[in-house]
This record gives C-alpha cells, sequence and structure tokens, in this order.
RNA sequence: GCGGACGUGGUGGAACCGGUAGACACACAGGACUUAAAAUCCUGAGAGGGUAACCUCGUGAGGGUUCGAGUCCCUCCGUCCGCACCA
C-alpha cells in the first residue's frame, strides 16, 4: 500500500457507492438533537453542470458536512426549477417536448452533481415540472385567491406582436423584442398578480432582522421597496378652465415644505385628467401620444428631455387661493407611481428645474443651504435639494426644513377643499404588485376559469391538478396552451356550462419562492407539512448567488408570509423570514482567448510559452498567435467553459472542490486557473503520503497517552489542537479560504516534525493524522474516508463528531511581543504570559535595539498592551 | 445622476476589537535525488542601501486623529456592482 498514488477517481466512486448504500445523509425530523436546514440555491436543469454549480455546492456541502459533525440533524436537500423558457426555445428550435428535454437535462445533472460528492438527502429530490409539485402550487394560489392576496387587474405590458407574448422589462432591448427584433407595443391586458405590495412595511422592517445577511443584499432590498414619507394634496382647479367632472387634482410630494417654491403642476400622460383634456384638444392629444412610445428602452430615458404641453388648465394653490399655477402634460411624470401627478418645484427639484427653464417657468428659491446668505444666495440651472432654512415662504421662513414640514403638513391636514381635508400624510413604495402571468407553456398553469355566465371562477380542488397537455405544437409562436384544439375547453365549475380554462402560467418565480418549505416534507399530500416546516424552517444557511439579491430573495419572503396568513405554514421563531441567514457567493472567472480572425478558443485550444510579462499563448493545432483577453465569467459564447466532468475525471472531485475553496474568499470572484487545480492535486497527494506514513511507521490509533511528550511531540499537538481550532471557526464564518490555509500551514509542521524524532513522537503522530483527517473532511470528504481507512478506523468518517480541541494546547507559556519605539517596531521580546506590566517595561527597556533607537533620550512614556506590544515613546 | 463596495508583493490573498503587514498558496529562482525527466524534498524572495550587524521606504494619492493606522475620519483618483425621471 505505502508509496502508492492516491487514485482520486477510483476511490471517490467507491465511496460515494458505500455513502449512498448507507443512507448516511437521509434526514428526519428528531427533537432531541438541534437542527440545521442547509440549502443552496437549487439549479436551472440547462444541460450540464457548470463550475458555478460546483462552487456553490461545495461550499453548502462543506458548511452541511461540518454541522453534522458537530452534532446538529442536518436537512441538505436538492431540486430543480424545472420550468423556464430555455425549455420551450429547445422545443420549437429542436422539435423536442420540454418536459422531455427538461428530464433528460435532470438525469444529466443529478448524476454530475452525485459524482461531486455532496452530502445531499436525494429521497427529498423535488422538479417544479412534476405535477407532483405543480399540483400543490395551484392548491397555494386558490387559497391565496380566497384570502385576497392574488387578483386580476389590467396592467400595461410589453407585448411582442411577432412572437406573440408578453415580454419582461429586461426582454426588451432599444424599444424591440429581443428575440423576433419587433417593435414591442404596450397593450392593456388582463393578468394575474400578487399583492406583494400589502406586505411592503412588512418587508421592510424584516430587513432589519437579518443580521446574517449580508448588508448589500439588505440594502438593495431596501431600495426596491424605496419607502417615502409623503403628502397627498388636493388642488382645487379653475371651473372656467378645468374638463367637465374635473374640479380638483391630487398630487403627491415627499416635500410639502418647498410648497411657496410650486412654479407648475404636471401629470402624466395616462392620467384621466390628460385623457380629458385631450378630448378637447387634437395638439394635446398627439403630444400624450408621444409620451406613451416613449419609455419602453432605458437609453430613451437617458436621452429624453424634459418635455411637456400645457393643458390650459390652471389651479389653485393650496395656501393662496389666488394663485393660479398651470397644469402641464409631462413626459417625465410616472402614472404608477404616487398619484400620476405633482407640483413642481424648480428650486428644490432638478427634474422641475430642467423643466421651468425650458418653459421659463418661474424659480424662486425656497431653502437655504447652510452657510449661505439670503441676501446674496441664488440658483442657476442646478436645484438644491437638500435641507436648510425656510426663505420666502411666508410663514414657513425660518424654520427648518423639517419643522417645516410638518407645519404645512399640519396645515394642509386641517385645511378643508371641499367636505374633505386638503391634505393626508401619505407612505408610498416603489414597489409594485408581482405580476405573475405568462403567456407560455411550460410553466404552473393557473387553476381558473372563465366562464360567460359565473366570470372567473377558481377550479374546485378535487380537480387538482390541472395538468399541462402532453400533445402541445411549437411549431410557431405564440403561446401553445392558447391555440391546443381542447385543452383549454371545460365545464364550468359553478355552473357547468362550456367554458374556458384560464391559458396563461405562472412566472417560474413563484415555483422557487416556497420550494424551501416544500423540501421540508416533499411527499406530503398537503402543499405544506405543518409540522416538518415549523420542525426545520427556517433555513439556517441559504448559499446562491448575488443575482437573486432582489427578486428570488424577496419574493420568497412574502410567499413565506403569504403563506403563514393562508394558515399553510407557522414559523416557531418570531419573524416569518424563511432564510435566517444568506451567504451570496461569487462567480467562477477564467481567461479569454481569441483567435487572429477574431474566434474566440477554448482554453484546451491554446498552448502557453513564456512567463510573466513574456506569457503568450498561441493555438495549439496551427501556432498561430492567440490574444489573451481578459478575466471573464465562465460562458458558452466566450468559450472559455471548463467542464467539471473532465476536471473531476482528471483529477478527482475533491481536487476541484479543494481549489474551489482555497485562495478565493467566497464572496469573490475565483479565477479559475490550471496551475491551480494542479496545486490543489498535490495537496491532496501530500495529504495521502503523510497520513500513508503514519499508517506505516507508527501503526495504530492512539493508544493511552504518554505521561511526557518532547519538543518535537508538542510542537505537532499544538500545531494540530490550533489547527483544528481555527478550521472550525473558519467554516463556521464560511471563511474557506482561511481553513484551507490553516490546514496547509498544519501539514507543513507536521511534515518537518515527521522527519524528526523524539519522546512521544509515536503517540503525537497518531494524534496529528487523526485530526489532520478529520479537519479535512467536510471539505474533501472522499481522501478523508480513504485516509481514515488508511489509518485503520472501520466506520465511516462521515458520521464521526468534530473532536474537541484541546485548551492548553492553544495558548503558549511564552508569549512573543513586539517592541516599538515611537511606534517603530525594534525588536520583539519573549515573556512569560502572565508577566505583569511592570516586568514587561523592565525588560523591553533593557533590550539593546530599544537603547539604541532611543539614542539617549529620556522615556517619556511606555505603553504595555499585555501579550500583544510594548512602545516605548521617547 | 443616486446608492454601495473595493484598492495590500509578480499573482490569489492573510492580518482578532487600532497593536510585529505580507500568514497560506500559485508562479519564480537556486539546490538535492535521478543516466534523464516526472514526482518529491530543501532553500530564497516586498522595494532600496550595506560585506555584515543593521538602516530607510512601504497596504491607490494627499491630509488628519492616535503612543501606535492596511484597519478610524476628511478630500481626491481608480475599479466593480446595484438602481435609474419614484415626485
Amino acid at each position: 500500500m505505502a508509496n502508492e498514488r492516491y487514485n482520486a477517481p477510483a476511490r471517490e466512486k467507491h465511496w460515494q457507492h458505500v455513502w449512498e448504500k448507507g443512507q448516511i445523509f437521509r434526514a428526519s425530523e428528531d427533537e432531541t438533537r438541534p437542527k440545521c436546514y442547509v440549502l443552496e440555491m437549487f439549479p436551472y436543469p440547462s444541460g450540464r453542470i457548470h463550475m458555478g454549480h460546483v462552487r456553490n455546492y461545495a461550499m453548502g456541502d462543506v458548511f452541511a458536512r461540518y454541522k453534522r459533525t458537530k452534532g446538529f440533524n442536518v436537512l441538505h436537500p436538492m431540486g430543480w426549477d424545472a420550468f423556464g423558457m430555455p425549455a420551450e426555445n429547445a422545443a420549437m428550435e429542436r422539435k423536442v417536448h420540454p418536459g422531455k428535454w427538461t428530464n433528460a437535462n435532470i438525469d444529466t445533472m443529478r448524476g454530475q452533481l452525485k459524482s461531486i460528492g455532496l452530502s445531499l438527502d436525494w429521497s427529498r429530490e423535488i422538479a417544479t415540472c412534476s405535477p407532483d409539485y405543480y399540483q400543490h402550487q395551484q392548491k397555494l394560489f386558490l387559497d391565496l385567491l380566497a384570502k385576497g392576496i392574488a387578483y386580476r387587474k389590467s396592467s400595461k405590458v410589453n407585448w411582442d406582436p411577432v412572437d406573440h407574448t408578453v415580454l419582461a422589462n429586461e426582454q426588451v432591448i432599444d424599444g424591440r423584442g429581443w428575440r423576433s427584433g419587433a417593435l414591442v407595443e404596450q397593450r392593456e391586458l388582463t393578468q394575474w398578480f400578487f399583492k406583494i405590495t400589502d406586505y411592503a412595511d412588512e418587508l421592510l422592517r424584516g430587513l432589519e432582522t437579518l443580521t446574517n445577511w449580508p448588508d448589500k443584499v439588505r440594502l438593495m432590498q431596501t431600495n426596491w421597496i424605496g419607502r417615502s414619507e409623503g403628502m397627498l394634496i388636493r388642488w382645487a382647479l379653475d371651473a372656467k378652465t378645468a374638463p367637465n367632472g374635473h374640479s380638483e387634482l391630487e398630487v403627491y410630494t415627499t416635500r410639502p415644505d418647498t410648497l411657496f417654491g410650486a412654479s407648475f403642476l404636471a401629470v402624466a400622460a395616462d392620467h384621466p385628467l390628460a385623457k380629458a383634456a385631450a378630448g378637447k384638444n387634437p395638439e394635446l392629444a398627439a403630444f400624450c401620444d408621444e409620451c406613451r412610445r416613449m419609455g419602453t428602452s432605458v437609453a430613451d430615458i437617458e436621452a429624453a428631455e424634459k418635455r411637456g404641453f400645457d393643458t390650459g388648465i390652471r389651479a389653485a394653490h393650496p395656501f393662496d387661493k389666488d394663485w393660479q399655477l398651470p397644469v402641464y402634460v409631462a413626459n417625465f411624470i410616472l402614472m404608477d407611481y404616487g398619484t400620476g401627478a405633482i407640483f413642481g418645484c424648480p428650486s428644490g427639484d432638478q427634474r422641475d428645474m430642467d423643466f421651468a427653464r425650458r418653459y421659463d417657468l418661474p424659480v424662486v428659491p425656497v431653502i437655504l443651504p447652510p452657510g449661505e446668505d439670503a441676501a446674496t444666495f441664488a440658483l442657476q440651472n442646478k436645484a438644491y435639494e437638500d435641507d436648510g432654512v425656510m426663505i420666502n415662504s411666508h410663514f414657513l421662513n425660518g424654520k427648518s426644513t423639517k419643522d417645516a414640514f410638518d407645519d404645512a403638513a399640519g396645515r394642509l391636514e386641517k385645511q378643508q377643499l371641499g367636505a374633505k381635508p386638503q391634505g393626508a400624510r401619505k407612505v408610498n413604495f416603489r414597489l409594485r404588485d408581482w405580476g405573475i402571468s405568462r403567456q407560455r407553456y411550460w410553466g404552473c398553469p393557473i387553476p381558473i376559469v372563465h366562464c360567460t355566465d359565473c366570470g372567473v371562477v377558481p377550479v374546485a380542488e378535487r380537480d387538482l391538478p390541472i395538468k399541462l397537455p402532453d400533445d402541445a405544437t411549437f411549431d410557431k409562436p405564440g403561446n401553445p396552451l392558447d391555440r391546443h384544439p381542447a385543452w383549454k375547453h371545460t365545464a364550468c365549475p359553478k355552473c357547468a356550462k362550456p367554458a374556458l380554462r384560464e391559458t396563461d402560467t405562472m412566472d417560474t418565480f413563484v415555483d422557487s419562492s416556497w420550494y424551501f418549505v416544500r423540501f421540508t416534507a416533499p411527499k406530503s399530500d398537503s402543499p405544506v407539512d405543518k409540522k416538518a416546516a415549523q420542525y426545520w424552517l427556517p433555513v439556517d444557511q441559504y448559499i446562491g448567488g448575488v443575482e437573486h439579491a432582489i427578486l428570488h430573495l424577496l419574493y420568497s419572503r412574502f410567499f413565506a408570509r403569504a403563506l403563514c396568513d393562508t394558515g399553510h405554514l407557522s414559523f416557531a421563531t418570531n419573524t416569518r423570514e424563511p432564510f435566517a441567514a444568506l451567504f451570496t457567493q461569487g462567480m467562477v472567472t477564467h481567461e479569454t482567448y481569441k483567435s487572429q480572425d477574431g474566434y474566440w478558443l477554448q482554453p484546451n485550444e491554446v498552448k502557453f510559452e513564456g512567463e510573466g510579462a513574456n506569457r503568450h499563448a498561441v493555438e495549439a493545432a496551427s501556432g498561430r498567435p492567440v490574444t489573451i483577453g481578459s478575466i471573464e465569467k465562465m460562458s458558452k459564447s466566450k468559450k472559455n467553459l471548463v467542464d467539471p466532468d473532465d476536471i473531476i475525471a482528471h483529477y478527482g472531485a475533491d481536487c476541484a472542490r479543494w481549489f474551489m475553496l482555497s485562495d478565493s474568499p467566497p464572496e469573490r470572484d475565483v479565477i479559475w486557473t490550471e496551475a491551480g487545480v494542479a496545486g490543489a492535486g498535490r495537496f491532496i497527494q501530500r495529504v495521502w503520503r503523510i497520513t500513508d506514513d503514519i499508517a506505516e511507521r507508527f501503526p495504530g490509533k492512539p493508544g493511552a497517552r504518554p505521561a511526557d511528550f518532547g519538543p518535537e511531540a508538542m510542537n505537532i499537538r499544538k500545531a494540530a489542537h490550533r489547527a483544528l481550532d481555527q478550521v472550525a471557526k473558519a467554516i463556521e464564518a464560511l471563511r474557506f479560504n482561511v481553513a484551507v490555509a490553516h490546514i496547509h500551514e498544519f501539514a507543513n509542521v507536521l511534515q518537518t516534525g515527521l522527519s524528526k524524532d523524539g519522546e512521544g513522537l509515536n503517540w503525537a503522530a497518531q494524534e496529528a493524522a487523526f485530526l489532520l483527517v478529520t479537519m479535512i473532511g467536510p471539505m474533501m470528504p472522499h481522501l478523508a474516508e480513504e485516509c481514515w481507512a488508511r489509518l485503520g478506523y472501520n466506520t465511516l468518517l462521515a458520521n464521526e463528531p468534530w473532536p474537541a480541541a484541546e485548551a492548553v494546547l492553544l495558548v503558549d507559556d511564552q508569549v512573543t511581543i513586539a517592541v516599538q519605539v515611537n511606534g517603530k517596531r525594534r525588536d520583539e521580546l519573549v515573556i512569560s504570559r502572565s508577566a505583569g506590566t511592570g516586568e514587561v517595561e523592565a525588560a523591553a527597556l533593557k533590550l539593546e535595539p530599544v537603547i539604541r533607537a532611543l539614542e539617549g533620550r529620556p522615556v517619556k512614556k511606555v505603553i504595555v498592551v499585555p501579550q500583544r506590544i510594548v512602545n516605548v515613546v521617547g
């Protein structure tokens, strides 16, 4: 056995088989042990596993395996986010059914995941495209509908007239559909929505409790929810100029303090007042049409000037009914924020300033910035949007911005217009309700029937699941469900007359909003097994990419609450947060290569020559020069992919895992390099050699501990226990690169120590091997099992506990402390850990380099930080 | 435009709560073993000066606080990310 190289690919298969046979990663509820739910974002079955998956799942696996060694009852499941557009595109392009394509991908990817050696409970595997899953989602939809959380409304959508489908905003590029290239139309469609806005405040407040989430994600969600405190203010319209039926205009503002700086009002092109006014004015109608056509693309908005059209309508200022302001239709007002109408204060808002300058409207400064003189203060074309002292504002003059806000708001609340107060405080959110209707086949059918007599009727629960028909056609664009000859024809659940099914399916984000709940009882007859969910939830550690910082993570937080409010779920914790801790890992990147004629080349098509600045590349086949491009996320289009299968077949899964975890902090991008992988492979062999060597020279497990250890043995023992302690801390904090460094450090000490001899070395070596193997276990589980067996243990390491580090070995009696003179390090001092301040000071002042550095100056002060540093000030 | 993060050797990165900057790894150089190579082992290395002991400089730039700053504060430069007419 000795001196043989460790054959990772062969042994890994063996250990995977052993684990699987023993079913050791199966989880079940157990009230006697603390639980730990470890989850990585489940993959979309796109075809093959890529390195990003390997990194994500390796991290989760280290954490899950570590927690298991610490005595936790660990749930670590895996499944498939299996509905989505790529399957339908594949169907269109390759004439293969989306289900068949998806299931084939799942089979491939399951096999790949298994080859990584993850400690997953595969008995809980779910696929969202299976009726076993989506029938429960349909039930949830019905309950949300009954509770008023799901509702139908008409709204504007991006409609692609060629593909006959709704497009998400991200799919509209320069006003054209991303696939068809057709000019996108704004269409009014009736769609299903979830009332996430009802939860805006709770979702916002909940973020404060998520202290184990990255600040970045919390901030992004905070901004996305976009809470603002302001007022609704109603303005009386001048009867002579206003259209019939319009006597007032309600605006939303966060700055009632700047009311005396107002110089105009503006409404969106779709505002009822604009429409009414346009009815009598063709020129205005044309302007409104123009406004509607804009705003589909980001570029348009950037380039767009502030433009408006004076409707001729006049409105009375709330604090001075003789002060008449013009009402414009303006292109920068959004109909779906606030009331779709504003008052413009040019001195206090840059957009209003731009608008005022263009249409020559008054600009009255109302806020004096700190440090400015009221007599000389003037604004050019730059508005002042911050706080200050009120000027030109009658009764508000001299007040602070905040006091002025309260004063103005208070007056407007008391003041009457008609029978109601003229103003009301109002909190507004940027967040909109979640539109979930998609005109697609490969999604969860919405369980609704449209009846000409009864209207919108929910499908009866006993009729669930509403399954997708297998025989849909994908040969032309549009929704295959809608044009299916039979599927949509059904009987009304209420009156039994012929009726039509809803042919829209749900946004795939709905599927992923509760899969982590389903994992807690994947075979349950009801959507959620309340008891199981209460035992396992919340997820203790969630790991995934930042790209889901907003949508998926916000939808899931909403869904958890919606499930509680429909009685499906209750949390044992006092918040309703589904993910107690979140970690967002970085991407896997690689250099890119381009041939002379501008084609991307795969890494294995390229040969390298030279080093450092002289490093260059040529095409392996032809020798023609290659341009080494930037380091980018691995992608098919740039051809800088490395296939995990190749790496695993050549180096083994442990090697890929170890490389991914080394060096780069997990939240940052990791650059995949051939040299780095080879280095990881060398370390694997080194661990094997050390273990093999110890097993050979000091066979057996550590027995009765010797009374004394020589310095060599002590050295090894200290390094071992320190590493054990540090690695544990690093893994708990998900700082895998630091854990790796500590293991390296220990391996170095151990290897050097083994070449020596001394009292107790035999025992220390046996202990060190035991600890080394234990601490690599979570990261390189196959190698660890192999070494474990080689050392003569006849258990599975995966079932072994994490040993406790011996506290006495973690601290030295002697400490080395740095000695500074005037803050500059001059020497170091080895002294007893318990040495008092005076003792340390005296010893430091005696040091030759200290005396030299003082150059005869008297010592003014000595600062002693125990066990750390001495600073002599002279 | 608004908001946020980051900037440390040739490279990836470490550095507890303000306390010896560069751990650990990659790459590199030299050496040992070998007929040779691979593999492995040993040694070296932030920059500059000095035979050496040692000295000076050094964490994007410039200021500041402190006995002491990679770490805290201010200004600037650069890179990356998020949002984008949200009233």
